[in-house]
RNA sequence: CGCGGGGUGGAGCAGCCUGGUAGCUCGCAAGGCUCAUAACCUUGAGGUCGGCGGUUCAAAUCCGUCCCCCGCAACCA
């Protein structure tokens, strides 16, 4: 029976252009949904854009331009920017299609009957930029105007009315669905956040605004706008095909096995998706994992800092691997972490250069000159080169859990640990002193080769351009990449040729 | 008492939940090797785990208290 995994990255508010935060969700979300795919799952793995809301209207004023036209302009930087990253997600959605329309409609319209919606009026501060309320004792005056305390935006009194969701309604069971599903949210610093927030206590939720018309309207009260989260959330139903429950993706792939999103962002999709999703009766997604943000050096990114990097800008100097790699492997997932281009630079140089691509260099340039490029023959395993061998079969388990626990660090350090072994290894024994000797030599340069192999499918979720190049040494596509072969250690047929490559990753001259 | 994150060898981090000789990567020093991208391998130096107090046979790890740093001022992941 096939398994499904069905990853989701945020979809990106696109009332700027694409920074690193971005980058991160989404080469964060392509490392697992690569890592199920070559694990045997169907992946259905989306991206988007959220285009609605009070803030994209306003953008799109000021710029002279239509909502729609300023959407597309604006959507299309984030689709090239999945391009950019190597994304393999299977659908890019917008709020602004028409299926998420319908979609966000049903989901409405569910909830109204379920008498879980209703109409009332709301009054208080409201800020256009944090599109939130706040209370009396949360705002302050400067410069005559009322601000934020929290995030220091300008409020204006509001007082309109709006539809309201019982969110109150759902504390306990919300309390009760965290508690049956320990790892909901993840990691479990952020949990305990959200399940004290849950507790506190919460407010009915005010879901419609009149203030604005850039958004899909209440099918009931063409005067409302459905509020950007309920109609944002519902993105993930969306591109599955919802109302339509009954087709083959939304059975096959809800409830989503995985929303990775940034920390900031838990609260909506850890408590009000949740809630909204068991007020329709629908099954809540099974993870949630609120991951760290990404800063510069020891700051946050600032324009007015200027210790901005832009993802495309390092790309372009850097290339993609080194810094899906360095993000995946520097940072220690869950936490905020930092990116420097000194930083990157030495990662480049010790663990892809020297480390992963020097260790296949040196062992097919040896090949290349000894066996002519021919798979190594006759070779017997002896009792150091299985005992080698063995701990990938005897990983396996750990490695696979180590991704169903979102614990990436473990599997990073893992295959970096690898290398050193494989590198130890072709050190130790030495290829170049056996030349006398053609079935050890053999042997050595099977294991070696083995290695080679067993490491690169490790790492093609992380680096798939760098490791299909390696990869090709074996003929080995991107198609038929098997990361349970890992165990494998017989991979290779006596006969055959290999191939040789060239240069998988140059190193940084460092000039200072 | 605003909220949250954090303080572990020169740098960046893990360990803390479930106490038991302090671990990883980079950097540094010495040695080895020469197949390889001056790469690789070995060994070594370097930390009273922010301070103080408590619990305990035993604390980086648990409890209390204090100090310091960072984000909450947007390019919201």
């Amino acid at each position: 029976m096939d398994k499904f995994f069905y990853i989701t990255t945020p979809i990106y508010y696109p009332s700027a252009k694409p920074h690193m935060g971005h980058a991160y969700s989404s080469i964060l979300a392509d490392f697992f949904a690569r890592f199920k795919r070559i694990q045997g799952y169907k992946v259905f793995f989306l991206t988007g854009t959220d285009e609605h809301g009070q803030k994209i209207q306003k953008a799109a004023k000021e710029n002279g331009m239509d909502p729609k036209d300023f959407c597309d302009k604006i959507s299309k930087t984030f689709f090239d920017l999945s391009k950019t990253l190597n994304l393999s997600n299977d659908d890019f959605i917008r709020t602004t299609e028409l299926r998420h329309k319908k979609s966000v409609e049903t989901l409405w319209n569910i909830l109204e009957k379920k008498k879980e919606i209703y109409l009332s009026k709301y009054s208080g501060w409201y800020s256009i930029s944090d599109e939130a309320f706040y209370s009396d004792d949360e705002i302050e005056d400067k410069d005559n105007k009322k601000i934020s305390k929290i995030s220091g935006s300008q409020v204006d009194w509001v007082e309109e009315e709006s539809f309201f969701f019982k969110l109150s309604k759902w504390q306990k069971p919300l309390l009760k669905y965290y508690e049956e599903n320990p790892n909901f949210i993840l990691p479990e610093s952020r949990k305990n956040e959200v399940v004290s927030f849950v507790k506190s206590g919460l407010n009915d939720l005010s879901i419609s605004r009149k203030s604005f018309t850039w958004g899909i309207k209440v099918p009931s009260n063409k005067d409302h706008v459905i509020y950007v989260w309920l109609d944002a959330l519902t993105n993930y139903l969306s591109a599955l095909n919802y109302p339509d429950t009954s087709n083959i993706h939304y059975k096959s792939y809800w409830p989503a096995s995985l929303h990775l999103i940034g920390k900031d962002i838990l609260r909506f999709h850890a408590v009000y998706w949740p809630a909204f999703l068991l007020a329709a009766n629908i099954e809540p997604p099974k993870r949630v994992y609120g991951h760290g943000w990404i800063l510069s050096g020891e700051e946050k990114m600032s324009k007015s800092r200027g210790n901005i990097l832009d993802p495309i800008e390092i790309i372009q100097n850097y290339g993609l691997d080194p810094l899906r790699y360095y993000l995946i492997k520097e940072v220690s997932f869950g936490n905020d972490g930092n990116i420097s281009k000194d930083k990157l630079e030495s990662c480049i140089n010790s663990d892809l250069a020297n480390n992963y691509g020097n260790l296949c260099q040196r062992v097919i340039s040896f090949i290349e000159k000894n066996l002519k490029l021919n798979v190594p023959e006759n070779y017997n395993f002896i009792a150091q080169d299985t005992k080698i061998l063995k701990i990938y079969e005897d990983e396996f388990n750990k490695l696979v859990d180590s991704i169903d626990s979102q614990n990436i660090n473990y599997y990073v350090n893992f295959v970096q640990n690898q290398l050193f072994v494989a590198n130890k290894y072709f050190n130790d024994q030495e290829p170049w002193k056996k030349k006398g000797d053609k079935d050890r030599l053999n042997t050595i340069l099977y294991v070696s080769l083995e290695l080679i192999r067993k490491i690169s499918i490790m790492l093609y979720p992380i680096m798939p351009n760098s490791t299909l190049k390696a990869l090709k040494i074996f003929n080995i596509t991107e198609n038929i990449i098997d990361f349970n072969s890992i165990k494998n250690h017989e991979y290779l047929k006596i006969n055959e040729k290999i191939n040789k490559i060239s240069i998988l990753f140059k190193k940084i001259e460092k000039n200072d």
